[in-house]
Order: structure tokens, then sequence, then C-alpha cells
DNA sequence: ATTCGAATCGAATGAACGTTCGATAGAACG
DNA sequence: CGTTCTATCGAACGTTCATTCGATTCGAAT
């Protein structure tokens, strides 16, 4: 079937879309239909159910995040394989206008047991960044976690100021977001002063 | 009226967890009359409407967060400046419990009209950092912007990884913070390659 | 003692919600 | 041609939503 096909992934597109911009719960299943082109019964013949609608379109949005991410695993170098992740996470979110905001908005309104999949999917996508790290400065290895997050924070923020006029293109500021983390992470600011 | 600002500031505390908790979309004024112990209709004895309760309840939090980083201004080395400033705001986001939340997620679901003063107070907030990190490099004024904005990311994503007992407390995980900051803008990296 | 205003409530209102049902049109196949 | 299956729909279902209304309680003021 090439035309269910089709027409399933524009109803996810103009959920996901629409989940984006208004979130999940201010987001009615007529909204979709509308959007869609399709009338609200005939929206059930695709989806089963809001809440799925929201988890199918968590799951399309985490594919395209490690596929674009995916490649940096490829490379041998620890500081390029840093600086591929964070241009593939970063080009994800300036670019794929605002369709991140469904997984950092509207994870948690997903039901509790369909949530386990998508939420063990996130730990695994933040656990690649600590690993990338630990590998980077051994020596730092107890801090690669508060590394991973203070570095997450940097990109997933990125999308609330990024302009691309006056910040350069998406590639230009990922790399000057990787040099300013780098910088503070190599000098050691991030190990406990627990000897003061 | 004491009794009647009491139950004022009550009913508002309920709001600001359950929007917090469960955002504003997701929250009926029946959660919100069940959480302070009022009738659906006592309600809107205190509040004309749900989108004046986000109203009240978003400037609530943000007199809060200024508060909290008003006594940076009274410094006079710029660098004590930071620290103080970062101190107090990492202190709101880790100790309120998520009320930090509604000022991220749900600020956009206020009216057009009505978001126009909340929205100009979270520019002036982000402003006042960008200042603050200007006067701390006066070279580096070209790049406070993205500075501030790769700052405030890795404040305002703490509270998703921050855990206390792997941490440190809040002050502590403020100064690490920052000094990995600011090894990164002090170094320069972010000065756009633009001789390149 | 009567009046008044503040604080509260049960019950209703109309709209919107997620979801379902039965019907229909047309393509595919015997 | 008749049957079956896919894709679609209008109309409804029961529920919940934000909001309003009219009535009630009760302490304070006149």
């Amino acid at each position: 079937m090439q035309a269910y096909d089709q027409r399933y992934e524009d109803i996810l597109d103009s959920a996901e879309a629409l989940f984006a911009q208004q979130g999940f719960h201010a987001t009615s299943m007529r909204d979709i239909a509308r959007a869609a082109c399709i009338s609200v019964a005939g929206l059930y013949y695709y989806l089963p159910s809001k809440q799925q609608a929201l988890s199918f379109v968590c799951e399309r949005i985490f594919d395209r995040l490690e596929a674009g991410t995916a490649e940096s695993a490829l490379l041998s170098d620890p500081n390029e394989r840093l600086a591929a992740f964070v241009r593939g996470h970063l080009r994800y979110l300036l670019t794929n206008n605002r369709s991140y905001r469904v997984l950092l908005h509207d994870l948690q309104a997903l039901d509790r047991d369909a949530n386990g999949s998508t939420r063990a999917r996130r730990r695994r996508y933040f656990q690649s960044l600590v690993d990338l790290l630990a590998a980077l400065d051994p020596h730092a290895e107890e801090n690669a976690r508060m590394a991973a997050g203070a570095l997450f924070g940097m990109l997933n923020w990125a999308p609330t100021w990024y302009r691309e006029e006056a910040d350069g293109d998406v590639d230009a500021a990922a790399e000057r977001l990787t040099e300013l983390f780098l910088h503070g992470f190599r000098s050691g600011a991030l190990v406990a002063q627990a000897s003061l």
C-alpha cells in the first residue's frame, strides 16, 4: 500500500507540527484532522488514539535525531566524534522547525506504560553523550554526567535564541558552542573541589 | 483583608504546583479547586479566569526569580556578580520544586495580549545576563548574546539531570557550572572565525 | 434588629473534547 | 455482475471543560 503509507506519514507530519506549535494537550484530534485534510472519523482509520499519535510522533522524531548523530560513532578521533555529535544534534534542533519541542515538552504526556520505551530511548541518547565525553578525558569520568547535562542544556536551549542572521549558519554555531564547552571541560573546572 | 490574601496565595500555590506538574492545558479549574479545597464556583471569586490564573502565577514566579538574582547587581566585581547571578538563578530552579516549568513551558499558552508584559519581562531578564557578560569581557560584546544563551541553557537544563546526592549541593553545582562556562567564555572560543 | 457585603456553594450552560457507529463510494477480484 | 475490501465520512455518544447564576451563610456595621 503505497498510498496508505504516504497518507499516514502526512498525518503524522500534521500532528507533529501541531504538537510542536501548541503542545499535545492544546491540540485536538479535530485540529489534526483539519490540518491533514481528512475527517475526524477518517483520522481514526490511521491512528488508534491520540496517545498513540503522540507515541508515533515521538518515535519518529527520535529516529531522525539518532540518524543525524549516528555518523559520529564512525569517527575514530574523540574530538571529531564530539564535534560531529553536536553538529548533528544542533542541526536537527534548528532546522526541523521546532518539532524537537514535542520531545522536550510533551514526552511526559505519554501514558506511563507507553512512556517506558521512549523514556529509555531518551536515557540511552543521553548516555551516548556521557560515554563520548568520558572517552575524551578519562580522568574526568566522574564528571561526565554533569558535563553531558551542561552540554545538552547549551544545545537544547539554542532554539530559543538562535537567529541565523546574527549567529551564522548552524554548523558554525555548533562549532563555536563545541569550542566553548570543550575549553571549560578540558580545564577541569567541573572537578568537584572536595579537597578544599 | 488578611484572610483573603492568604487564601489567594494558597490558591495560586495550588495552581502553580499543578501547572508545573502537568502543564497548563492538562490542568482544569476543577483540579485547582480540588487542590485548594474550594468549590469551582468559589475559585472564581478569587480568579477571574484560567488565563489570568496563569498570568498571575507567571508574574509571581518571575518576582521570586528576580528577587533571588537581584543581589548580584549590588556587587562591584564582575566575576562575583556573575557568580551571584548564576547561584541565584540555579537556586530557584532547583529548589522551588519544578515551578520554573511554568515559565519555560506554559508562558506561550498566555493570550497574545496578556503575553506582552510577561514576555518583555523575560527579555529583560535575559538581557541582564547579556549585559553582565559584556561587562566581564568588553571585547566579547558581540558574543555576549550567544554566551548568555549558552549559559542560560546550561542552567535551565540542570533540573533534568541534577541530583543532590550525586552532584553536591546547589551552590556547589552553581560554582562548577560557572567555572565551566567562564573557562570557555574567557578563552575566546565563541569569537566567530570570520578571518579564516 | 436589620441591613449589607464578603465568601462560599450546588447546579446549570453551552461548547469542545476523544472516540465510535453505521453508511457509502469506489476499486479489486471472482 | 456480484462480492469483498479499503478508505472515507456525517452524525452521534458520553464526558469534561471553563464559566455563570442564583442562593445561602455569617460576621460586621448601622
